[in-house]
DNA sequence: GAAATATGATTAACATGTTAAATGGTTCTC
DNA sequence: GAGAACCATTTAACATGTTAATCATATTTC
């Protein structure tokens, strides 16, 4: 069997757990959890968002999900109300505490990335998440065909 | 700031999930995490291994390995006892009943395997292999000094 | 060689990952 | 338009991630 160490999954996450390692010290600071930083993140760039696009854009599972925005809107980091057209649909904003809070934490979040991006190289990295996203590609497709051409949806 | 969604975390997090996604149903037929496949699967390289490197190995923080050890002893697929020499060590080896158990579950772990690395290229995957360990480099050296010359050590 | 210190492992406490089930609201169907 | 089927979200239950604290054993220091 392939040498355990060398396994694709470990790579990936040793990799990332490299570069979170970074991060986590300056979040702590801030009592936020890398979840939590991806929600407000993804909240920064939009006016309002669905609970379950959000989950998509956060890439957490619904459960995970419930739980963060029950934390965060309890800090006051985030506002919600529910869609008056389908009021099965929760709409979740970040409040202005929200952005006051990664204004803080985005210049330190934003050094560490940027001296990783100095010692790995720029184009080296873009080449890197090419090729991520083509092996997520080509993991999601395993175990339809088994050839090269792909059968379209 | 980055767009969200495009940050390196993010990918790697998104490509290790899609790899792993392809293994889970199998482990999970023989009620097996993925975190404890990953233990047995370092224990059937060694004869005996201490706790404190198998945790390294295994790439697990120590309560978490404390816990699975718990679990896959009472489930008779490890084997404990404590170093003569020392006391505090922990000495771990898999059980005949645990060497059964991978040989059952390897074959389509492999298979799962072999079908990813045909679809995205096995010159690829180990360049990608490679580029992700220069990475982890990388991320690991960051915030020591700014430039590129590695002051060794 | 006894007290102080350090080390290996576990336990504790809280957050998230994962799957299943429950809850509440919506749409479909007859 | 009442009941079935469906959908969005939450809750439940258990496993792991993460940091701090604890416990037992080793080593150091005086």
């Amino acid at each position: 069997m392939r040498e355990f160490s060398r396994s694709l999954p470990m790579s990936l996450l040793r990799a990332r757990e490299a570069v979170m390692r970074q991060f986590r010290p300056s979040l702590r600071d801030h009592s936020l959890t890398e979840q939590q930083w991806r929600i407000l993140r993804a909240l920064a760039s939009v006016d309002t968002i669905e609970v379950t696009e959000l989950a998509r854009v956060a890439f957490l599972l619904g459960p995970s999900l419930s739980r963060i925005l029950r934390d965060l809107e309890a800090r006051h980091l985030i506002e919600r109300r529910v869609a008056k057209a389908d009021q099965r649909r929760g709409l979740v904003s970040i409040s202005a505490k929200g952005v006051k809070l990664i204004e803080t934490v985005a210049p330190s979040s934003e050094a560490i990335y940027a001296a990783i991006t100095r010692r790995y190289g720029a184009r080296k990295l873009r080449e890197l998440q090419e090729m991520l996203h083509e092996l997520e590609d080509a993991a999601s497709r395993a175990g339809e065909g088994d050839g090269e051409a792909g059968e379209s949806e």
